[in-house]
RNA sequence: GGGCCUAUAGCUCAGCUUAGGUCAGAGCGCACGCCUGAUAAGCGUGAGGUCGGUGGUUCGAAUCCACCUAGGCCCA
């Protein structure tokens, strides 16, 4: 007798060299060197050259430290988004860009260098400033290229290149030109010591001890009117609490809560007015035995506009209504010195009051104050607690430890003290509400986004557009020596604009006045020669806010406006806000046609990232134990517009779920080694009806992968493809055609039919993931068979549904076929697991008893249910019974249908391992069955 | 304290807003089997949910309303 035949060198078992293993570590930086060389971003606009323009524009990143999880998440659903448009037909550029002034960079510049604000040259900081962002955006490119996200990376935008930089001053030049521009005092953190302004980043907060005063502001006349009747015996005067007895002097209203209950109480011979709330609190502080009796009460409404007598000046205070006045302290009524206090000042400008602070940069007071003129302000306190005295205005006095906030440099107590400040007014040429309308027209994506920002542009102030600082672009502002006139004609900035297109915004600090203006530059109003050139420079939220001047509309590729912004929703009221506002005052428009928005990556638990958390995750890590495609998948796979959760197990499942795509797609490419769509390719309507069917499930996914894509819900693409994969592919069609793959003859109608199936899931898949699986797309590419659409995926088109519609009844047939076979698997696993009477299922026989209804269609379908079940015989009876070494199991889902499951008759064929009553049938070769042996004979036809 | 948002099985998501009435679904993971011709693969079955909580509207709510709790972003 003959050895025993390999039967497996007649199959046609998978062949290719497509890795299971993706080891995508290694393999990316492979492809990012193939897609640099082969000049991919460029090809990528050149094949849609005359397509239509969908212009995503980027916000730009500071470029300072190593890029986060967050920035990550941000650049990788823009490359969701230029990649699934080009693949949908665009033109879509992608320009990146960083933000490259401010005060971040020039704190870590002199953290570097060692000195304090003010201790080098403003261009000698400048220039190490222009250095340090130099380096971040380098290391920051290189590290978002790493992501796999595709660009003009060496054409990215600056805010600080000359032509950018030239930009800002135009844009606000003409801000200033069209009355938008206006000066005003406001208050700002101040150190005395160090004789400067300081921003919030400059502030540390240490505990402090201060006075703790307690002050009567005895009521005026007109306020004593609004009393009630028995509350108008005497004098009575509205208790004030404060810890910085300085800024008495600045004093010039109290602001009460007009929620709140004031009362009138009587303690010695004195008539205080507080609020209700606060009085128990009082008497405790003051050491009383008991609570002075309340003598009447007093509506705050009652009081508005009304005045109190200051305590020691000769002057008024009007009583004003503010809701931020609590009762966690003090007294329930606020002094207000507009000219020393955030909230005094917002609640002065409301009121029309004068912001004023009688303090010099030093800390000390207008030599005109009476007493305490000259004086240092904190060493002065002791002298107003003792003018308060003397004036019998002081009720109490203690000593308290307070958090207070300091400079970060001297580390001594700051202060606020009102300064002159540039602003943009949101109500000249109706700016507040030209936004509004705007913000109306614009697609916010989600709905909620146009709601956020409305409430915010509703209420925001005039936007303080003035830093005390060094690195950004100057307020190019001119003022005549003479006589205080602004310039504020374009006329007299175009020669600046000029010299910072040529030279950057240095030259502003190089330069005088005079040789920045136009030659013979008289005032308009005077006629004087003489100008001061303003020192601050801009709030870095204008030179972002005006990208879409220096980015869209100057560079040929884009276009103002833009189809798209992108950014976390913090950016509602950052940069969204600074554009659409920089936009209509300059455009007369939004910058954007939609805005969409993303969450923020928290942890596994849904809190946030943090270091004192310990939870963070840098993308670095991941990139290095997974791979960008692994970020990638895990952006892809979340819903962005809420928090983003990312955890170990979250990472861990992601691997599960791309190996699966992974492998599925191997197994594709496997099948198809010896398969030529150019010949080989069935047409649809030729194909049989499961492969027809699976056809059309394919279609149903890409249908709904392109919505998906359209609508930027990546999350849905994901699951998609995963269950695509798993259900439709891996455990059906692939699990079912396994036979016809490798036993039929290699050119057999039903194994071209199924592998016309394979090829066309292969290349749809590949197409519709190749926007989010970048690399592995990339990869699958390469071994496709048959000639390419294109040398790269992010080259080619998005795939069509290859067959869209199918008869309604055919649809309804099929899905019956599903739910018979998956009764007929439940009743398979019995027998494997309980009855152990099989292993596989091809060792079984199945007998269906159908209810009436499904007689006929069991009996038209015998042969489908045979393979779509994977068992070597199935048949069709009117009875079954159960016996010794069978199974029967009736169906909870298919009321009446009964299953009965038995070893197979036959012998198991030795080639396709189906049990059959044919095996043995031939004598010279009894090992196969009736069809493999036709095949084998076929095979030894043509090779012989 | 205010504005906006979120909360469905261990994980990621459907369903909810465009009309409240299939026993709340999927994939993964897990458990238990099978296979060894996708093999550091593949297949099957199964167990998992007070739909964040409490009230309310309704004959009936995961789906509508109110409040609460937890979390996020932005302010104060």
């Amino acid at each position: 007798m003959a050895e025993k035949k390999d039967w497996k060198e007649t199959l046609n078992l998978p062949r290719t060299d497509f890795p299971m293993k993706a080891n995508l570590t290694k393999r990316e930086p492979e492809f990012l060197k193939y897609w640099e060389e082969m000049g991919l971003y460029q090809k990528m606009l050149n094949t849609r050259e005359k397509a239509p323009l969908f212009v995503l524009h980027d916000g730009p990143p500071y470029a300072n430290g190593h890029i986060h999880m967050g920035t990550a998440l941000n650049k990788i659903l823009k490359d969701f988004i230029v990649k699934s448009k080009r693949m949908a037909g665009f033109n879509a550029p992608y320009v990146p860009g960083w933000d490259c002034h401010g005060l971040p960079i020039e704190l870590n510049v002199e953290r570097e260098l060692k000195v304090r604000r003010g201790e080098l040259p403003k261009l000698t900081v400048r220039k190490h400033c222009r250095a340090y962002a130099e380096r971040w955006i380098n290391i920051q490119r290189e590290e978002f290229k790493r992501l796999g996200v595709i660009g003009d990376w060496e054409n990215p935008y600056l805010t600080m290149s000359y032509d950018y930089e030239a930009t800002i001053a135009r844009e606000f030049v003409t801000f200033l030109s069209k009355g938008y521009v206006y000066r005003r005092k406001k208050p700002v953190y101040w150190c005395t010591h160090c004789v400067t302004a300081l921003a919030e980043a400059e502030v540390e907060y240490y505990d402090h001890r201060s006075p703790s005063i307690y002050v009567k502001f005895p009521l005026d006349e007109d306020a004593l009117a609004a009393l009630p009747e028995e509350l108008r015996k005497g004098p009575v005067s509205i208790l004030i609490w404060t810890t910085t007895p300085w800024t008495l002097p600045a004093n010039l209203a109290v602001a009460l809560n007009p929620e709140f209950d004031y009362v009138v109480v009587q303690l010695k011979d004195e008539f205080l007015l507080l609020a209700e709330g606060r009085l128990s609190a009082l008497a405790a502080e003051l050491g009383l035995e008991k609570v002075p009796p309340i003598l009447g009460r007093v509506k705050a409404r009652d009081l508005e506009g009304k005045h109190a007598r200051h305590p020691f000046l000769p002057r008024k205070s009007l009583i004003v209504l503010a809701d931020y006045v609590t009762l966690e302290a003090g007294t329930g009524c606020v002094h207000i010195a507009p000219g020393h206090g955030e909230e005094d000042y917002e609640t002065g400008l409301k009121y029309g009051l004068e912001v004023y602070a009688p303090v010099d940069a030093e800390g000390r007071f207008d030599p005109e104050l009476p007493e305490i003129g000259g004086q240092h302000i904190f060493e002065a306190n002791a002298k107003i607690i003792e003018i308060l005295k003397e004036r019998g205005n002081l009720l109490w006095v203690t000593e308290i430890t307070h958090s207070y906030p300091h400079c970060w440099r001297c580390k001594k107590p700051v202060i606020f003290r009102a300064t002159e400040q540039w602003f943009i007014s949101m109500e000249a040429n109706h700016l507040r509400e030209k936004a509004l309308e705007w913000i109306d027209k614009v697609r916010w994506i989600p709905p909620w986004g146009r709601e956020r920002i409305r409430n915010m542009v509703e209420k925001r102030p005039d936007w303080c557009l003035s830093r005390q600082r060094s690195w950004g672009v100057p307020l190019t502002v001119f003022t005549c020596r003479a006589c205080g006139t602004i310039l504020k004609d374009y006329q007299y900035y175009e020669k600046t604009i000029q010299l910072f297109e040529e030279h950057g915004a240095d030259i502003w600090f190089e330069k005088e006045a005079k040789d920045l203006l136009p030659p013979g530059t008289q005032c308009p109003r005077c006629g004087g020669e003489e100008f001061q050139k303003e020192e601050d420079i801009l709030d870095v939220w204008f030179d972002s806010g005006v990208s879409f001047a220096a980015v869209l509309e100057r560079r040929p590729e884009l276009k103002f406006p833009a189809e798209l912004y992108l950014e976390g929703s913090d950016q509602h009221r950052g940069w969204f806000q600074s554009s659409l506002l920089c936009a209509v005052g300059t455009r007369g428009r939004a910058p954007y046609e939609a805005v969409l928005t993303h969450g923020f990556v928290v942890d596994g638990k849904g809190r946030k990232m943090s270091k004192s958390l310990g939870n963070v995750i840098p993308p670095e890590k991941v990139i290095k134990r997974y791979g960008a495609e692994i970020l990638r998948l895990w952006v892809a796979a979340e819903d962005y517009r809420d928090d983003i959760r990312l955890s170990d197990e979250i990472l861990a499942r992601l691997t599960e779920a791309y190996r699966k795509i992974r492998n599925t797609c191997r197994f594709l490419l496997g099948n198809l080694y010896d398969f030529d769509p150019e010949k080989d390719l069935i047409p649809p309507e030729e194909l049989p009806e499961f492969e027809r069917y699976l056809l059309f499930r394919l279609s149903r996914l890409t249908e709904r992968c392109l919505k998906a894509y359209e609508n930027y819900d990546f999350h849905l693409i994901t699951q998609g493809l995963h269950q695509f994969c798993a259900v439709d592919l891996s455990a059906i069609f692939i699990d079912v055609s396994r036979d016809t793959l490798y036993c039929e003859a290699p050119e057999a109608f039903k194994r071209r039919a199924a592998q016309t199936v394979l090829y066309h899931a292969l290349t749809t898949l590949t197409r519709l993931m190749a926007p989010i699986l970048s690399f592995t797309a990339e990869e699958i590419w390469r071994y496709l068979p048959g000639p390419k659409e294109a040398e790269s995926v992010h080259l080619a088109s998005f795939p069509a549904p290859v067959l869209r519609e199918v008869p309604e009844d055919f649809k309804q047939k099929w899905e019956r076929l599903f739910a018979l076979r998956s009764e007929i698997t439940k009743a398979l696993e019995i027998a494997r697991k309980e009855a152990k009477i099989i292993g596989n299922s091809l060792e079984a026989e199945v007998v269906l008893v159908p209810p009436a209804e499904l007689a006929a269609f069991l009996q038209e379908n015998q042969e489908t249910l045979t393979y779509l079940a994977i068992v070597s015989q199935l048949t069709v009876a009117q009875e079954a019974s159960s016996e010794e070494g069978t199974v029967l199991y009736e169906s909870a889902e298919l009321p009446g249908l009964k299953v009965l499951v038995k070893r197979a008759r036959g012998r198991k064929c030795e080639r396709c391992w189906k049990w059959s009553e044919t095996v043995g049938q031939r004598e010279d070769l009894p090992a196969l069955c009736a069809r493999c042996y036709q095949v084998v004979q076929q095979i030894d036809d043509q090779t012989a």
